[in-house]
DNA sequence: CAAAATCATATTGCGCGCAATCTAATTTTA
DNA sequence: TAAAATTAGATTGCGCGCAATATGATTTTG
């Protein structure tokens, strides 16, 4: 009757058929959380969380950005970035000071603890790397999937609000 | 003098040193971010957020499970599931009740409601498809590959336990 | 130039995620 | 069996993430 792969159930939807998705988004769910997990211990004794050290990432990558810059490139509006950014000022990684020639704007600058927060990333990154236990190539490979998957998740909302 | 793939900073750290496992844990923060964007206009109908909705998962693939085994198949502990099974309950897909052979476990059982949101989650399951543009082959070999960045992380931290 | 529209950021409210703590039930052990 | 230890859940507090709203600053329009 049924297919070997797909064993009935008493609701008349077969076993594997939400099988893949599910375990798509509950994959991607779970590689988050045990991310984060690994990346606490680590950042604790800075006083840093995980999206705190993101952002600090993004700054070391290119400073002296606006709020809205780093909430394009974090995929964060004002609602989580404000608050995250006072608490980073507050923690003394960063300087937060509104544009003088557009006063609407607020430029975030790394104070000199948040640039020597990245000497110490170092060591945080060999420790990540080993706690994945996989080789340079296969990390490599996985976040050129993960990248295309968002890239193209992003692309159809996009396309739905046009709609 | 530097090498050309990792061009000299100012601050002595080349550009390139930090960036394959911050790509990653990015691309994986991303990725988790845009699937919870994509679910969210498909599970608002229902009153449903993402992670109600990976808790129905679990039931539908087993009912009557105890707080403690629904947390420990989804990586979360009572102070996230607890208020979380209460929202479910409160919107009428589950039911909770305390086990009368050991009175400190809750039962979580779906209610007909919580069995009906099944047949529609099929229709959800292809919106999510669609989404990714990807491949069933394409999206299986990323969710093993995510799988097994998962265990292994979570390997490290049993064992970092133990030390 | 003044009113309207737009823009950048901040604030509020709600739900998730986690650590820490609390309560009640069960099991261990002395 | 009584005391101690363990276990399952619930609660509290804090930070993230997002929608909705508010506030000023700038730009656009009439």
């Amino acid at each position: 009757m049924s297919d070997k792969r797909d064993e009935a159930e008493t609701d008349g939807i077969p076993a594997g058929t939400l099988a893949l998705d599910q375990q798509l988004c509950f994959a991607v769910y779970s590689a988050a959380h045990a991310l984060n997990r690994t990346y606490k211990p680590l950042l604790d004794p800075y006083g840093l969380t995980y999206p705190q050290y993101i952002a600090l990432m993004t700054l070391w990558e290119k400073d002296g950005r606006t709020v809205k810059a780093l909430g394009a490139k974090l995929g964060l509006d004002s609602g989580t970035l404000s608050p995250l950014l006072k608490r980073l000022e507050a923690a003394g990684y960063i300087h937060r000071a509104r544009d003088k020639s557009d006063e609407r704007q607020v430029l975030i600058t790394l104070t000199d603890k948040g640039r020597a927060m990245k000497k110490d990333a170092v060591a945080i990154r060999m420790e990540i790397g080993k706690a994945t236990g996989c080789s340079l190539e296969a990390l490599q490979a996985l976040t050129i999937d993960l990248q295309a998957l968002a890239g193209r998740l992003e692309a159809d909302q996009a396309h739905d609000d046009a709609a």
